[in-house]
DNA sequence: TACGTGATTACC
DNA sequence: GTAATCACGTAA
């Protein structure tokens, strides 16, 4: 049943640790790796061998516009892809991320994939890591989480009608807030 | 709203 | 070799 949609949902409301710091999920986006023109599986023969040669968990992370390291979890089982970690409500660690960010407000910290990477200090180092069984990271699921909200993905020019964007919601720590259609 | 910045890729 | 594209963030 494991799917780069289930993995994204039921990763709302998640901590994730990263050297010290923590926060809780708060925003997520799936990317399928058959049929999903916006998956990098799609245009990239690097992104295909990526999937074929790595376990379930594993972070791939890439540099995306020169400038911004984009953290994500590598899904293998009924279907393969990827889940976009996109935005953080900060728990631990706030003082580093602040230096990190040169941020000072709490929810501007970690409230978009390029400034969550910033935060905690995650480059291309962590590009294969596998998150899960090396615990570099760490998940653990919440309880009483309410359902994630669904909605489009954001910052893409293909595939664009999927709603496979998804929010805690009423987070104050959202990339953007939801498009209600 | 403009644009920096660099990896990846396709196509000479 | 060149050029296009890109799952973004910031200042203005």
């Amino acid at each position: 049943m494991r799917s780069p949609i289930d993995c994204a949902r039921g990763l709302i409301g998640c901590r994730l640790e990263w050297k010290g710091c923590a926060g809780v999920i708060v925003e997520t986006e799936a990317y399928e790796s058959e049929g999903d023109a916006a998956c990098h599986t799609h245009y990239r023969p690097s992104a295909r061998r990526f999937v074929a040669e790595h376990e379930a968990g594993t972070a791939y992370v890439y540099l995306n516009y020169g400038v911004h390291w984009l953290f994500n979890l590598l899904v293998k089982g009924e279907r393969n892809g990827f889940v976009l970690v996109r935005a953080l409500e900060p728990v631990e660690g706030l003082r580093r991320m602040r230096a990190r960010r040169k941020r000072k407000n709490t929810e501007a910290l970690c409230s978009g994939p390029g400034k969550l990477t910033q935060a905690l200090g995650i480059d291309g180092r962590a590009h294969g890591v596998d998150v899960i069984a090396f615990r570099h990271g760490a998940l653990a699921a919440t309880e009483g989480e309410p359902e994630p909200v669904a909605c489009r993905r954001i910052g893409i020019s293909k595939a664009q009608e999927l709603c496979w964007r998804y929010i805690r919601s009423g987070s104050r720590s959202l990339s953007a807030p939801p498009v209600i259609t």
